[in-house]
RNA sequence: GCAAGGGUAACUAAGCUUGGCCAAAGGUGUAGGACUUAAGAUCCUAUCCCGAAGGGGUUCGCGGGUUCAAAUCCCGUCCCUUGCACCA
């Protein structure tokens, strides 16, 4: 295919959605997904992180979902009693974020909404719907809705049953008993964050009330003020690269900026005027003096701290006022924009080198390297490069008693020397200049009585690691890098000011940040409706009741009434029952955020069972080649996805496109290629005839043998969740298999009625659609999804069988060959198989007896010693009965002999001799 | 710079943990053939080099080493990709 115009010809052999939509509609109204607690059946509890609200999810987020069902499906199908649950995460700013650009009319936004709308609704209710939007709330049950229709769509067998979200009253309380945990373990505490802050709306902003906030990131970036003394009053510059301090051979400020001295410290300091307002924002007791002019400054001369040498300020005009204090040091010998500016303006200027690198990247040739004296647009780009250069590979010079000194560990020092010469002081600022969708000016702010996770105890660390270390990890490497991202955590500040979530219960200002109240929401899959029901009838989850389910502590039941003791016990029951997450499936990059939190949280409350069990991280998914985004066009919604392919290809291309843990490149030649298989698959089961005959014949036993040979190699594989061998072996080679069994002689249909009971189940966890359809139009009325394979195959597999097939794909092998080497010039081929003679000679050979007569045939004995295999085959026997297969295969005649002779040269077992004439 | 992953035949991509059955799976592409009025689809065969006998030669980034034996283990080296944070 390749092309949208794939419907007539073999987009119409798939299964069309009205089938699909069959099944799907026969699994929900007989609840087979719905899991329910059975206390002789191992459980299995299979989570994949709860979508966030605010959009429809597209091909790349079906991956991991899409995994997560097939392991699901997988484990239901070898008797695991199965949890595979869904919830949804409304926590944070962007739902809210975006809610509020709807009802400013913000066009990108309206834009996006449309966009996903028009996928799912007809044209004139739309602006209905994106009217409501103008409520939160709506977002989030939209699109909830949404991708509870695209999930089902898709075919993953969800306990719908347990859904909830991160809104939801009751779910709330678990997330407050949790930090009221935290808090008593000593986990919380308080401390000053820079956040970014809009000072009109004197408010903190996140990255989607910044304009181009998501495409165009804002971080906080730590510069370092450094401090000049002056004669009447000092100066403050702002620098991301104090160690070039020694470099320094001048000051430059804006000739045309507002610049005003401040009192701090008890000592006067000139900054530009919007300096001034964020400085004040950043540190306590900053008192605006009075407006100066430039000129105040230019007459004056500086020190320069550590280093004591005099310079003088001068003006120029590609100094922002708006960026940190207004006023920088210049140190034209590291500094691109500097020595450009002086060059270009013709100033005389020194140069002074404090940085080596040992290489030959520095100002002078980046400058010629991108011409910036006449081309500026690399500037940045060229500053950067210059900036990660020196940082990495750089060591100090000329620069006292800091010379000697690598960059990278001399920019603290130098940052803390100053600070304690009361020289220096930290000034935060934006990476780049930004204002929100509003239009005020974003900067950074420092907010006291931040509340911070302390991941930094050592207790809590261990107890991690000794998780981490007795989990499973597919594939194996993460479990390192999840090590480290332990050993890397430090404080995590963990509530916000704003957005959708819970409000701390113990300061009640403040929200919980959203990646921090998603660390052990897996427990409520567990007993969601029983908690649901307690907080309806209560109004309120006690602590209490959480311990008592959760952490199975004590409860006096006494002052409960009938209802909720009920639902406490069975909340406890189902618990005890399901939890420990058995597999949780992501990606990579949660490596450092989510997963180290999932993993330090559970240790810090829960122990044993209770701990995770295990870790699929699925690589990432790309759309034809390149990243997924918006701004390539190659965003494909899930929806297109069920409507354009259908669900079950969708799923095979992500079971067998590529290895869980590779690149995934979701793109129409590759998907044309699974393609072409999957409708080979669905023609013959269309095409099947139950009435075939059965038959015993050699070529059938064989195509079992091999069948469950396969099918081990599949069990084995997906125990190791390598779901791509797995799949190659249950689906392409017995797909190649049927068609062996064709070119032997074989009838298709016989073949499969031999295999399909077992094949459509074992298919059945990636193609659960189609498997469905063909286990009621050929087995039986009941559902293939529930069904219980039969995993015990090693007697179903005769290895004498397989042995004998090897052995006469080989001798075709040869005959090809020496077909091939005499150019196609015979007509007969006379194999002869070994007989008692050889038989007898190798017996002698290994008693070290050899008789007289035999001697002649130890040297090809010799010679072909290691091509000898002898696997008690029938040769004769196995050759005869496929001669027909033979003479169509080779297009030569065969005839078959057994030897009769001691020669010079012999057949030998496994290696008959074979004459072409 | 640090950390992690990777470099395999025209392309893509397995294999490497547990060395031998690896000239190295699968897919794509290419060539020939079958089917067909034709096209498409499908199927079969071939696809490193040499060879009128099932054989031989040279390959798995590069250079060494261990071994009877290395794509696979060890050492060195070059190149590529990603991450270096508090953002969901």
């Amino acid at each position: 295919m390749g092309n949208g115009y794939c419907c007539g010809c073999t987009g119409g052999m798939n299964m069309d959605n009205s089938i699909e939509q069959k099944w799907r509609n026969a699994w929900d109204k007989n609840n087979i997904f719905e899991a329910k607690v059975e206390a002789s059946k191992k459980k299995f509890l299979v989570t994949v992180p709860w979508p966030y609200t605010n959009g429809s999810l597209h091909v790349g987020h079906g991956r991991t979902y899409t995994l997560g069902d097939i392991v699901a499906r997988y484990k239901r199908m070898i008797g695991y009693n199965v949890l595979f649950p869904m919830a949804f995460h409304e926590s944070g700013t962007p739902i809210l974020a975006f809610s509020e650009r709807i009802a400013n009319n913000d066009k990108d936004t309206l834009k996006l909404y449309r966009n996903y709308l028009m996928e799912y609704e007809k044209s004139e209710n739309i602006d209905d719907i994106i009217y409501s939007f103008r409520e939160p709330k709506n977002i989030a049950e939209y699109f909830s809705k949404v991708i509870i229709k695209d999930f089902s769509d898709l075919g993953y067998s969800i306990d719908w049953s347990r859904k909830f979200t991160s809104a939801d009253n009751f779910y709330q309380c678990i997330v407050r008993w949790q930090f009221d945990h935290l808090k008593t373990l000593g986990l919380l505490k308080k401390g000053e964050y820079p956040i970014l802050y809009s000072i009109n709306d004197e408010n903190a902003v996140g990255e989607d009330d910044i304009k181009d906030g998501d495409t165009d990131k804002v971080s906080v970036e730590e510069f370092t003020g450094v401090l000049f003394k002056g004669r009447n009053f000092d100066l403050i510059t702002a620098s991301l690269r104090p160690e070039t301090l020694f470099g320094v051979t001048n000051l430059w400020i804006n000739p045309d900026a507002d610049y005003v001295i401040i009192n701090y410290g008890n000592r006067d300091i000139a900054i530009s005027y919007s300096g001034y307002i964020k400085f004040s924002l950043q540190h306590e007791g900053v008192k605006l003096v009075k407006h100066i002019n430039k000129d105040d400054i230019l007459k004056e001369k500086f020190k320069v701290p550590l280093y004591n040498a005099d310079v003088s300020v001068y003006e120029a005009n590609f100094v922002d006022p708006d960026n940190g204090s207004g006023i920088v040091y210049s140190v034209p010998g590291h500094s691109i924009f500097d020595y450009v500016y002086f060059k270009k303006n013709n100033l005389d200027f020194d140069i002074k080198k404090v940085v080596e690198t040992g290489n030959d990247i520095n100002v002078e040739s980046l400058i010629r390297k991108y011409d910036l004296l006449n081309n500026s647009d690399k500037l940045k780009e060229a500053t950067q490069e210059l900036y990660k250069e020196e940082f990495y590979k750089g060591t100090l010079i000329n620069s006292s008693k800091y010379s000697g000194l690598s960059v990278n560990e001399v920019r603290e020092q130098i940052k803390k020397d100053l600070i304690h010469e009361n020289m220096g002081i930290i000034f935060y600022e934006t990476s780049r200049k930004a204002e929100t969708r509003s239009g005020s000016l974003v900067i950074v702010a420092i907010l006291k009585d931040q509340w911070f996770i302390d991941y930094s105890r050592d207790w809590l660390k261990e107890k991690a690691h000794d998780s981490i270390n007795s989990m499973k990890f597919y594939p194996e490497l993460y479990r390192k890098l999840m090590n480290d991202a332990i050993d890397w955590l430090k404080e995590r500040p963990c509530a916000r000011k704003r957005g959708i979530g819970t409000k701390l219960p113990f300061d009640n200002r403040w929200i919980i940040e959203s990646l921090s109240d998603s660390t052990i929401y897996m427990i409520t899959y567990t007993n969601a409706t029983e908690m649901k029901n307690i907080y309806d009838h209560l109004g309120d989850i006690e602590d209490e009741i959480l311990d008592y389910v959760y952490l199975n502590e004590n409860l006096d039941m006494g002052k409960y009434d009938e209802l909720t003791r009920k639902n406490i016990i069975a909340a406890r029951e189902k618990f005890n029952y399901w939890y420990g997450n058995d597999l949780r499936i992501t990606a990579p990059p949660h490596i450092s955020n989510h997963l180290a939190f999932f993993i330090m949280n559970h240790a810090a409350i829960f122990n044993g069972k209770n701990l995770p069990g295990g870790l699929m991280l699925s690589g990432i998914v790309i759309s034809n080649g390149s990243k997924i985004s918006k701004s390539k066009g190659n965003v494909i919604s899930l929806l297109e996805i069920t409507k354009k392919y259908s669900a079950d290809l969708y799923r095979l291309f992500i079971a067998v496109g590529a290895d869980v843990s590779s690149l995934l490149d979701w793109n129409e030649k590759d998907i044309a290629s699974v393609s072409k298989r999957y409708d080979y698959f669905i023609n013959i089961l269309k095409d099947y005839n139950r009435d075939a005959e059965e038959s015993g014949d050699y070529i059938y036993k064989w195509f079992v043998s091999s069948f469950y040979s396969h099918l081990k190699d599949y069990l084995s594989n997906m125990e190791a969740m390598k779901i791509r061998d797995a799949y190659i072996s249950i689906f392409y080679s017995v797909l190649n298999d049927l068609k062996t069994l064709e070119n032997m002689g074989g009838n298709i249909n016989s073949g499969l009625k031999l295999i399909m009971h077992d094949w459509l189940i074992a298919m059945s966890p990636v193609i659960p659609y189609s498997c469905e359809e063909f286990w009621h139009m050929h087995i039986n009325d009941k559902f293939v999804s529930t069904e219980i394979l039969d995993t015990n195959v090693e007697d179903k597999i005769n290895y004498g069988i397989l042995a004998a097939e090897e052995y006469l794909e080989r001798v075709l092998t040869d005959i090809k060959e020496i077909s091939k080497v005499i150019k196609n010039q015979g007509e007969t081929a006379n194999i002869t198989v070994f007989g008692e003679y050889q038989k007898d000679f190798i017996e002698m050979f290994n008693r070290k007896e050899i008789k007289q007569e035999y001697k002649i045939m130890i040297k090809d004995y010799i010679k072909n010693r290691n091509r000898i295999l002898d696997k008690q085959i029938d040769e004769y026997a196995v050759l005869s009965e496929n001669r027909s297969y033979m003479e169509r295969v080779t297009g030569l005649k065969i005839e078959i002999l057994k030897s009769k002779n001691i020669e010079q040269k012999n057949p030998w077992p496994g290696r008959p001799t074979i004459k072409i004439i």
